[in-house]
DNA sequence: TTTGATAGTGTTCAAAAGACACATAGCTAT
DNA sequence: ATAGCTATGTGTCTTTTGAACACTATCAAA
């Protein structure tokens, strides 16, 4: 979000942003990532938005919401895809705290803007080893505790949330989410968690492994209280083999 | 797609268009809406574009193209959803013929335009009887006969197909390409042109019989060369009381 | 009255989903 | 060392859903 980057400030397309909701995993609940307006005021939610920016005028969508990222993650290759555009002439500036910020990091705060909202999910300890509370100017929000945010960011929000739980039931990029080697019980959590009801163990763990695209490493957990899990990694090849013959059904 | 229209000039947003993929069904096959830059010269399908034009200020995304519908097919209440946003820096002007037309129609044909797209599906008779050719200035096309565009619009139509495609599925939202009553033949029909599948008679009947929301209008049809088919209609009611539910897959 | 065209109808088999309970392995506390 | 805690890991049965498949019925036209 910084205005006084390599690229010319007249680059700036006024009338359209980007927005992205980061979605992160601490393998017992789903976050996701907030910035706040730097006010010094009581905490508010209505204070923290979804990291986004105005594009350039030389790039293109994919790329504007990739920089956005990368900037305040610095994490590449990150699984991003568009949620949508979202335009109402009162997006912005309908609260009074929305203007202030506005007139803050915006050349034209008045201007109408449009925006392509992402998601995308990171790896939580690759880009940030704990989750913040809501009193930093970036940090983790468990989404189950967001009810308001800045802007038309909750719902935006909420349609992040929505796509991700149609397209987990039909593509495994929960794996995006998770360490490179993870247990079953972990994958399964994760599924609960994005789609919010509990699933059959053994159900579960029949149908994904079924899908053959878990390789087991032959290797188990160390220093667990409890009887240590077996861990697996993703099969990106048989995955892909997987893809094309077009497969799009989960089943959960 | 009037510059002139009651709404200042000055209000249309450079930078941000919508363009809608108009769905139309002749009991025969899909067709799209096309129009053509206007031009004398020989036919040729990277002249047609669908309809779209710049947003205004005042107006959201959804209501650009409801207005851009309207002024079109002078039909209102159309289904209509959202496709995506498509951003490409270069997306218009990367063809000589792009470039004409841009500057036929707009002020600042050289501004960078990202476009909203969306689908919409209509009664084609309502609309325009007969499926125009290719030669007319706006007319349909075959969607199985469509293989470039305008623009990056060829795109945006094969991105409007698939979410139709994945849509039809899940909610019946067919009914929009039908006439008011219809026989189940013609359903069946219809979603073999959609899904571009064979499917077999009897389980589609026996599936979306079960579903519910078809109403037997103990009518049949007259005048057909063969045993007369039953007409049905969609019966709205039942329809709403499934979706709230949340049922979300017909399996085809 | 024959022909052509589409409507309409059930059963059987295979596959997938859902429900359900107990022994196991490692750590910890005593 | 042993008892207890905690999460792992495993199989069967039932129900539901999907897929394959062929013949008779009705109307109009020739």
């Amino acid at each position: 979000m910084n205005l006084q980057s390599k690229k010319n400030k007249q680059e700036l397309n006024p009338n359209v942003s980007v927005d992205c909701v980061i979605f992160g995993f601490d393998l017992d609940q789903l976050y996701v990532l907030l910035i706040d307006s730097g006010s010094n005021e009581a905490f508010s939610q209505a204070r923290m938005a979804v990291p986004g920016d105005l594009i350039f005028d030389t790039e293109n969508l994919d790329e504007a919401a990739t920089r956005v990222l990368k900037e305040l993650t610095s994490i590449e290759n990150i699984y991003l895809e568009q949620i949508g555009a979202f335009g109402d002439p009162n997006r912005i500036g309908k609260k009074e705290s929305d203007r202030e910020w506005l007139e803050a990091i915006r050349a034209q705060p008045e201007a109408r803007v449009i925006t392509v909202a992402y998601y995308s999910l990171v790896r939580m300890p690759n880009f940030n080893p704990k989750a913040s509370s809501f009193a930093k100017s970036a940090g983790w929000a468990p989404v189950k505790e967001v009810f308001d945010l800045a802007f038309d960011h909750y719902e935006i929000l909420q349609a992040g949330l929505k796509q991700l739980r149609r397209k987990i039931k039909i593509q495994p990029i929960g794996f995006n989410l998770l360490p490179e080697k993870f247990t079953l019980s972990q994958l399964h959590k994760l599924y609960e968690c994005i789609l919010d009801k509990e699933l059959d163990k053994r159900n579960f763990r029949r149908k994904i492994l079924n899908l053959n695209i878990l390789t087991n490493l032959d290797e188990k957990q160390v220093g667990v209280p409890h009887k240590p899990s077996q861990l697996f990694e993703f099969n990106e090849e048989n995955y892909k083999k997987l893809s094309k013959e077009g497969f799009d059904n989960f089943g959960f």
